[in-house]
DNA sequence: TCAATTTGACCCAA
DNA sequence: TTGGGTCAAATTGA
């Protein structure tokens, strides 16, 4: 259970530092939101079997996860901002909305100094729950403790994914101390729930950066 | 012009 | 038969 930051396009899930290309995308049996497919871009090159799956949550439409599949074979000239499993399931949490009231932009935080992580090597599939929030101090050091601590859970053993109240749970470290004091599911409750003109002026001040399609 | 994305069709396992 | 995953042609953007 990890907690990352990160600026841009929240209607996507983070850069995770290698180069995707979108081969496909269907929408999922129950599931509000369709799933998309990536396979790495020097697919073609390098021969890199690397894909991702990556899929919003019903109840979390800033929540992702990405389920990684295949090793990166590729020389890519990207340091991976996330350092993940070889095959994960990552719950990829990114509230805008909760950063926006707490003032702060949102940081993708970078891998910790290029240390090679352990679970970078082949693993059997196991899923890592990033949560790339909001306005905690996220340092890389925590950051890559966190995933590595991370990567012994899954997302189903690893509840309150948008509360992010139990993500000690998982070994969450600082971040998940620090998610307590920002409860993302509840502030984006607030902000979506709350109705009125108010809100709305609030929101477009929130998305006013970001891709709005769904709209 | 080339690379990335979109999207309908196809394949295959359950 | 259905749903998930992939393919590939069309489209879009730099």
């Amino acid at each position: 259970m990890v907690a990352a930051q990160w600026t841009g396009n929240t209607e996507q899930p983070p850069d995770d530092g290698y180069t995707w290309r979108k081969y496909g995308q269907k929408d999922i049996l129950g599931s509000r939101y369709p799933r998309s497919y990536y396979r790495c871009t020097h697919k073609n090159y390098y021969g890199c079997e690397a894909k991702k799956k990556v899929q919003r949550l019903d109840d979390d439409p800033f929540t992702y996860e990405v389920t990684y599949c295949g090793n990166h074979t590729c020389l890519t000239s990207t340091t991976p901002l996330l350092t993940l499993p070889a095959a994960a399931a990552t719950s990829v949490t990114n509230s805008p909305t909760a950063a926006a009231v707490l003032g702060q932009d949102l940081v993708m935080a970078p891998a910790a100094d290029q240390q090679p992580p352990q679970h970078q090597q082949a693993q059997p599939p196991l899923s890592t729950s990033i949560h790339l929030g909001i306005g905690w101090p996220m340092t890389p050091a925590s950051l890559a403790g966190a995933v590595g601590e991370g990567s012994t859970s899954t997302t189903a053993t690893a509840p309150q994914v948008t509360t992010m109240g139990a993500t000690a749970a998982g070994g969450g470290g600082a971040a998940a101390r620090d998610a307590d004091h920002y409860p993302v599911a509840d502030l984006a409750d607030v902000m979506f729930n709350s109705g009125g003109s108010g809100s709305s002026s609030i929101m477009d001040g929130i998305f006013s950066s970001h891709d709005r399609r769904d709209n």
